[in-house]
DNA sequence: TATGAATGAGCATTCATTCAT
DNA sequence: GATGAATGAATGCTCATTCAT
């Protein structure tokens, strides 16, 4: 009851919160949305009634696991702003989450617009991602890097479905390969971008391999990457020797 | 006894089949495939044993539904093929079906490899699904319409995810725009398709608006259109007098 | 609906009844009487309206099987009355109904006082076995045979017993010998039956092999058997012509 | 958290679980073993998902209730092998095990040789019944006190049909009486048990009244009986006296 | 605060019984 | 009369939620 006894408790609460909310991610990744409370509670070595204690329907745990995941694709998206040209940055957001969010049903719910019941906690994070959505697609429309007629609500309708087309299709690869070549659709195709965009640590940046065009993936750590790998890297060395 | 009473008996069995049939579409469209039984029962109007009659599982009801579907898209199928050319046919197809399944996501289950048990009905009508899938595609290739690279699992998958574009999308209409936008990125932009085709009853037929290029939806009886509606017509029609 | 018509539906009506009756006792003895009134009804070939036609509700058709079992062993029960001494007649008539009666649960709560609400038929059926029984149980104490302080009471209530003894035990025969040996506690062992007993036809009477002692079951047809096989016949046949 | 906590838990908990056992117990004798769940869980006073904590499926509760009576016997069978010269234990045995068993058809199911699904609980408690049951038996026969014939499944098999024999019988006073004397025909009538038993706390023993040859229920606290009642008892008293 | 036992509404399914054909 | 479709109460069982410990 002394105050550092209350924060000790506090900090266990924190935790054990932290434990279930993963719990439960790891669980509905592997059964699907429809587990039972019992079977979380299980999994996370706790009582059902400290799950209760943390979120206090299943509903509202039910939002608290994706509106983490939004959460999640707020920061990508941040990193690609700060990262790479207009266009690449939106596209290559683009195909970040849908690729995140294959599987993951209610996180595509989540960035519809509200059907049913309003849920707090998802909404807010819904909105978080779509200012972020809208800051990556303005500055892709002033670059001219995208189909001026292309808007905010068609890029969340087009994440739900890229993430099911993905899921759906039988070769992950091949589905990803898929989704690129429509967003492919999107873009404006006269419309080049400045050759000489650098990120906010001076970088220049490509989107695709600088020798062979293959797509690459946006790594937020080290140097950003202009070959799809070691081969390219040497091909390219050499040409560069050779001349 | 005498054979007329027992077709009578019959008819009235079918008709009640079928409003089951019909409600627990409705049902599923609207509240997700984890209905209860109950609540169909109630919907339609009859007691649970006479769902339970037609249906002898859950499981049969709910192969039963989309199985329905999915035979209907196959009769749409075939239409296209008869009536348009090639590239059309798969492309207008494409967007029928997108369109009609918007919003139901077991159909676009079933398209897909089976996951989870085996489900006989299902899984023979996705088997039907995809020989006619298949027909369209290879005479679509064979014309040049569409990316060589196309596969029919690539459209399976795309057909998934569009319908969950669609249904996702705030506004239905642009979300097939949006849609059709995507689809003519798998477009061969150089190969257009003979400006001759002819139908199975002779007429010349086209998918788009001649006048304005607006998509047209096909229609199964009477003359193909070539109009997007009767402001084109009469500019056509104006046109070849003016000159 | 002429007189001849009525008569006919008349015979048609009484055949299924029998149909019914015939097929739920072939059921119950292969599955219990657990078994469903619809399944009944499809073994038997006809609608399950029909069942309910010849047999009001599913508690009637479970009692008018037992009760023609019953009315069966008041058959049999004449027949040992006729063509046994006394002490042989009750003993062997036990035997008999405790065979036939394994594995028959409800013919042995029908024997027994009637429990639960009251049940026409086979009350009726209980009655007139029990007055078979008393017959044979009288002829037995005046030939002094049987222990004077059993009851018809008690001999309903071995009957059960014995039948379920039976039923339980793993080997059938066995426990068919196990009964017999139970039984014999119940005779006088002083009183020995008069040796010349003669049936209702003049045949010298005898329940067990007069060769081997073995017990005879009763045939109620042909001339009474005295030998339990030829083998016993041919020994005694050989003996005479030794003598 | 603490011990005390958990141990305080656990009593409620079984505390429940002996209610609902000791519930079922009563509604399986009263209503027969198809008494549906719910029945249970009303008498009991608690809700059905209480009884489904502790017993998860019918099936469960069907063997865990017959398994306890089934253990219980194997007690008694135990006191009685320890209090009682061979015979008379093994004989004394049946006559407690049946007059316990009365009504209980399940326990008596659970005797016999096992039918339908294996139902492990079940089969072991009839596995340690049996084995007790050979100890006595074996003793018995050693003693020459039983026909030598007569073995375990015969004793099984008689448990069962004497159970119901007795619960058949309109007087279960004279069911009892009835069943003595049918056990009495298993009795090798020539040997007689060595008449200075003693039990393992060195008192003579006996299983009828001295005086008058009633059967004594053992009792397994305070000195064993040898009168029958205190009638008897007195006669003796005073024909000593007398003598 | 954490635990897990208790609760009871809800679900899929069966089946005796009724009734339109 | 016969048929079998329709009915709806009941069953075994699950699970979100509450609450005593």
């Amino acid at each position: 009851m002394t105050s550092p006894t209350h924060a000790v408790e506090r900090a266990d609460a924190r935790r054990n919160r932290e434990l279930v909310r993963r719990t439960a991610m790891k669980v509905f990744a592997e059964n699907g949305m429809d587990v039972s409370l019992g079977r979380i509670a299980r999994r996370a070595g706790v009582g059902a009634g400290t799950v209760y204690r943390h979120f206090p329907s299943k509903e509202i745990l039910l939002e608290a696991v994706p509106a983490e995941n939004i959460d999640r694709m707020v920061a990508v998206a941040d990193r690609w702003a700060a990262r790479a040209a207009p266009g690449d940055a939106l596209f290559g957001f683009l195909v970040d989450v849908i690729e995140t969010s294959a599987g993951r049903q209610p996180v595509c719910d989540a960035l519809a617009a509200d059907r049913g019941r309003p849920r707090a906690t998802l909404t807010a994070a819904a909105r978080r991602f779509r200012e972020a959505l809208d800051r990556l697609l303005s500055n892709a429309k002033q670059a001219g890097a995208i189909h001026v007629d292309v808007q905010a609500d068609d890029l969340t309708a087009l994440i739900s479905g890229g993430a099911v087309l993905q899921t759906t299709h039988r070769s992950k690869a091949r589905g990803g390969w898929l989704v690129r070549l429509l967003l492919d659709g999107l873009r404006t195709p006269v419309v080049t971008e400045p050759a000489d965009f650098r990120d906010n640590r001076g970088h220049e940046t490509t989107t695709h391999c600088i020798v062979c065009g293959t797509p690459l993936s946006l790594r937020t750590t080290g140097r950003p990457a202009r070959y799809c790998g070691p081969t390219c890297r040497q091909r390219a060395q050499r040409g560069r020797v050779a001349s």
